[in-house]
DNA sequence: TTGATATAATCAATCGATTGATTAACTTTG
DNA sequence: CAAAGTTAATCAATCGATTGATTATATCAA
């Protein structure tokens, strides 16, 4: 039946996911995945090529919706470019709560650069997103909102590089912060309101004039 | 000769750090660090036992100044904390350009929560690190220099992170920023004083009251 | 509805390539 | 000579990928 197949491939992708967390691209094998997902290892082959194949469907799978929430944030007219900065942020920390599995797996593949249309697509995406926040800084800047001298790359740069390092580090993060990064509850109840707040008061300070 | 045996450790270990940085602990092979570092691939096993063995030297070679960095910054009691604030980013980036492949390296095993002792080598350092700077920080906030409400571990979190996502993801900042950040003399001539001078704009607007 | 048939899904087995590691022979050095 | 250094050749293990055979499902003529 045509619902099977999906929920199989879908299956097949949420375990992918998670061992390519666990264990970055190189380290996570096919056996290790088709084996915990409980299907034949031809299956990988057969729904999506390759290995590369794999890790591009759950790449794919991932991204779709953000980059429309982010356009969505960023065309608004009614509003300043300081309340798209905190929609941003709010955006972003709900993001890394529900994939932070997936924000790990991404940044670390792209840390070690290799060859071929793996690097180039994340690159791409995680580009255009950034693309995105320089737009609704530079127009803050361009309506006298922020200072005129900010470094806009570099904000872009502590605001990803900001959460990248506490959820990439859990292990030595969770003992800086007092409580366990890998938690989810932890993630969702502490970690998130907190790096909300934490980001809006910085970028507040030094963005506005 | 013993300067030659000596010489061509080092020199492996030059290539080791660097292969290991770009590929990663998997996905560098024995193959291609001794290839690279012209010898046979025997010689690795030979002078380091093992491949991890070999990471394991490339780490250690790197800990003794790691520890010498720790030492001087905050002991010094006859300065401001925001001064040392601004030695510290002064220093660490320094440290960013002088070893920015190592740097690498280091987080990105980190990231891959993978190995015992050698992770918790890596935290143990990094964490000491960390509270060290925690503590100028805190200082800061007693002694009614810096705002009382500040996020101490949070502010951290941006210093490393945002150093991190650069050097880590160099295919992305590198379009981001307008010039290659592989490029050594770039890294001196341009990110060092721009990482500097906005760390430091930043976080005195944010710590200071 | 039934039976034949075509398509999709799944399997065990195995492919060649590559991995980290080791061996034994050779060369250099002291 | 003996020890250290170095090499090519090779090891078993594992990698991603593919095969041909088998089962399950869908389609359609009668």
């Amino acid at each position: 039946m045509d619902k099977d197949k999906i929920d199989k491939k879908d299956h097949i992708l949420d375990v992918a996911e998670r061992v390519f967390s666990e264990l970055g691209f190189d380290g996570a094998s096919t056996r290790t995945i088709s084996g915990e997902a409980g299907v034949n290892m031809a299956m990988l082959n057969y729904y999506f090529g390759s290995k590369e194949g794999l890790f591009l469907a759950v790449f794919n799978r991932k991204i779709i919706s953000f980059q429309d929430l982010l356009k969505n944030i960023g065309s608004d007219e009614s509003t300043t470019a300081w309340n798209k900065v905190e929609k941003y942020i709010d955006l972003y920390a709900q993001r890394v709560v529900n994939n932070n599995c997936f924000q790990k797996l991404l940044y670390q593949e792209l840390s070690m650069q290799r060859r071929g249309e793996l690097s180039d697509k994340i690159t791409d995406i995680l580009m255009k997103n950034a693309l995105e926040v320089r737009k609704i800084l530079k127009d803050g800047v361009d309506n006298g909102e922020f200072n005129k001298d900010i470094d806009a790359e570099m904000v872009i740069a502590t605001i990803y590089g900001t959460k990248n390092f506490i959820v990439n580090t859990p292990q030595l993060t969770s003992k800086l912060l007092g409580y366990d990064i890998q938690n989810d509850k932890m993630l969702e109840e502490r970690f998130k309101p907190r790096i909300e707040a934490y980001l809006k008061t910085l970028l507040k300070s030094y963005l506005l004039k």
